[in-house]
RNA sequence: CGAGUGCAUUGAACAGCCGCGGGCAGCUUCCGAAAGGAACUGUGCGAGGAAAGUCCGGGCUUCACAGAGCAAAAAUAACGGCUAACGGCCGCCGGAGGCGACUCCAGGGAUAGUGCAACAGAAAAUAACCGCCGAUUUUCGGUAAGGAUGGAAAGGUGAGGUAAGAGCUCACCGGAGGGUGGGAGACUACCCUGCUGUGUAAACCCUAUUUGAAGCAACACCGUGGUAGGACAUAUACGCUUGCUCGGCGUGUCCUUUGGAGGUGGCAUCGAGCAGUGCGGGCAACCGCCUGCCAAGAUAGAUGGCUGUUCACGACAGAACCCGGCUUACAGAUGCAGUCAAAAA
RNA sequence: GGCGACAUAGCCAAGUGGUAAGGCACGAGUCUGCAAAACUCUGAUGCGGCGGUUCAAAUCCGCCUGUCGCCU
């Protein structure tokens, strides 16, 4: 089974929203709490605005490639959230990874490779 | 070569690396008493013509129901056929549009009945206000040829006729009824009779046909906890009831019931399936036979990222139980069959 | 995914096929030394969009668009 775990709970979101902190840029929001678990969890969220489902659902995949491109440089007992903006659909997942590196390291839970 | 019509097909392609979701196989590793599960390896598969809107018709499931008829409600509407069925499709009739190929039409019934027709107008449906004509002239009678309106004014035009007029009579046109011929039928051609009344049924309604309701978040099964009922223990301990004791209730175990969260099935190779420049029937929709082919199946929801090449530089857009249609959105590309115009011969 | 409802001035809203009620707000005036309140009045602005039936559509019919609710 894959080693990324997902946030189902809505509750889970919702904590995530109120309590976390928060990190803007124009294709990408992101909210990161820390969570009482050794595991690192990610939640993708698509609201209505971003347009019909074929862009709700790419906005979705770059995000996750971003992700997947980032995870081992992430450290574990996080919980974070991320929020497609409207631009997400037409960017390309360099620069959203690009954006997510600069959230982490502002939310300063980025480790080295070497400690993976 | 240009313009335009109908039908059908297609909806960027290829290669490399890293990833995602299922299926099958391997039996290597780990977990487990076992069934089995997880990882790994190999192999093959992985969004659409509209997957959309949820507008119709079915399959399937649960509930209701002995059967039949009436009523009520809803839907449909020329005629003939196709289909499992349909409000769909094909053909054809009638009407409208187009030079034409062709396209569009909720296209039954207004003498079965009820209602409505604002404003304007004399009058909106048993027409006499003005006008015209006649008479026994403060009035009465005849008359729809003419009159500012209106969407619609009482069959239209012309001639005869008359006191003035009028389908009162005649011709043509329109419409109605009947007859004969053609056609499966709607209908149509011709002949005869003969002129009585507008529109609206996507107003109520009438006629004919069809329809039980809800929907996979349906439904079935498992179901720690909980609910309800019963049995056992009341030996010990605790809490409540009481001033105290007894007694009663709860906390315990087992069985049954119900079923929240969650899980499994429903659910995915076989069906009203798809294809053939196949054969036969039919104008066609479609039907029969033959041959071949069928693997998306997630459950917060799988197709992505990067690099390179080519071109027309990529539109609308993402399955969620499954089929048949309709409607709506859509950059283009290709094929076939007609049409019109021009030029040349 | 499925089922259902609604859309009328800036806001709240009534409406039976025939001039679209009303209230709040906005504007002008009266009153006042000035304002508020009260009273009077004008004007502009509306039937979500596109088609169809009808002489005539906010209303009847179809198709789109948007908003809201229910089923877990």
């Amino acid at each position: 089974m894959s080693e990324y775990v997902t946030i189902k709970e809505n509750r889970e979101f919702t904590r995530a929203y109120k309590r976390g902190k928060s990190f803007v840029s124009p294709a990408l929001v992101t909210y990161v709490y820390k969570n009482r678990s050794n595991n690192l969890r990610y939640g993708i969220t698509t609201g209505k605005k971003i347009g019909n489902a074929v862009k709700r659902t790419r906005a979705r995949r770059v995000i996750r490639a971003a992700y997947y491109q980032l995870y081992s440089e992430i450290m574990p007992g996080y919980d974070i959230v991320f929020v497609a903006r409207g631009k997400t659909p037409f960017v390309k997942s360099q620069n959203v990874y690009a954006a997510m590196r600069q959230h982490m390291k502002s939310a300063g839970i980025l480790q080295s490779r070497q400690d993976k």
